[in-house]
DNA sequence: TTGACAGACTAAACAGTGTTCAGTATTTTT
DNA sequence: AAAAATACTGAACACTGTTTAGTCTGTCAA
């Protein structure tokens, strides 16, 4: 009875196969322009194939919610080695920063884009954006252990943290920092994070230059 | 000859119907669920006639931008009384984010949809985000000559509570503080929003609890 | 007053969208 | 080999923004 198992395998290739197609769409046209009939034709399928794998467009772009939590808590992972809790905060920002600069299509989906109403995937999606979030946590909680933070609780420095970020990396996804000239951008954000991260030490006296962005 | 300044004046009471019109079921319906067909059946005209009005849907959203823009810079402009800067910063939190949460349409229209790429249309529009800007950066500025804030300068201070504050907002707003109990989540921002400006404040010592969500 | 003209408006069509479903083709089971 | 189950298609449905041919109407010169 090896079939029902091969059966299963295949549907699962199936969503695969659909899923890549659709994230290719995706990020090279943008989330916007991307139609089940074009993804139907890039797999070479017809349209009403890809609702025998996923019931709703919808569906498919939450099968890719989570696969893009999946690909920042890898770039997450890559300071844990970093045994200075503030260092490493200032390193979660960059790392932050830099995922969604170069994966703007990634980072909309993650923490922009309208999330569909259906609650039952939410929560079965969102489990990836908790631990993300925990890690910020853990490493804010190091700052009051290490000293570098005397004010406030974890979670709400924490939830500080990370409006914070993300108010710097949506206005500037969404272009909403016009005003200032693209050549000073990047320095005056720079100058906006060295102040947010300076008030935020209370450790060191003087105020430090961090050039987190690149 | 006042027939052509009566077209004209004729002309410009049409466009302020429409953009009535579209006002009204875009604050009922949501800017997405809005369609010309609607906006054209809500004012009794058959959907070319909008054409003749506006060249596109997106110039209607434009305008209403510029009006949410207004609307925006009338509620800041209460606060214009306060001669205390660091008071003054707190009351603009409380009104920015009284605005975002109490008009959730007109504030994704001004900081979190895409803009469409006319960039004509975009600085023309833009002068009244400039404007409200502006107001921000004059209370920092008053702080500093005050004294409440000693380290930064105007500019990045201003982006950095700018971007704080619209990170709070637009994760409210597309539902990202998931993580946190509904009945929790009012006292845990207003906890980051004591943590952040308590640090930001280099004149007082003790921390404070400024309650600003209601 | 009549006829020409300009402007306002409509209805229909175009090209696209997500989604559904009757019917066919293929594979598996009996 | 026949029956049942599954996979898939293509057309259709109900939408979307936008364009355009044609009509209707108010304005103006003859």
């Amino acid at each position: 009875m090896g079939i029902k198992q091969r059966k299963e395998r295949e549907k699962e290739e199936m969503k695969k196969f659909i899923l890549d197609a659709a994230m290719k769409l995706f990020l090279k046209d943008g989330y916007e322009n991307v139609s089940i009939r074009k993804i139907a034709e890039k797999i070479e399928y017809s349209p009403g194939t890809i609702y025998l794998y996923y019931k709703s467009k919808e569906e498919i772009f939450f099968e890719l919610h989570s696969l893009a939590f999946d690909k920042f808590y890898k770039c997450q992972q890559t300071i844990n080695h970093i045994t200075n809790a503030f260092e490493k905060l200032i390193q979660h920002a960059k790392v932050y920063l830099e995922f969604a600069f170069d994966n703007p299509e990634y980072y909309e989906l993650m923490f922009i884009l309208k999330e569909p109403g259906n609650q039952i995937v939410k929560e079965k999606s969102w489990d990836a954006g908790m631990r993300t979030f925990q890690c910020l946590k853990d490493n804010i909680d190091e700052c009051f252990k290490q000293g570098y933070i005397k004010h406030g609780d974890v979670l709400s420095v924490s939830l500080t943290c990370w409006s914070y970020v993300h108010g710097i990396a949506s206005l500037y996804l969404r272009d909403r920092f016009a005003m200032i000239p693209k050549e000073f951008l990047y320095s005056m954000l720079n100058n906006s994070l060295d102040y947010m991260f300076n008030t935020m030490n209370d450790k060191s006296e003087k105020f430090k230059n961090y050039n987190i962005l690149n």
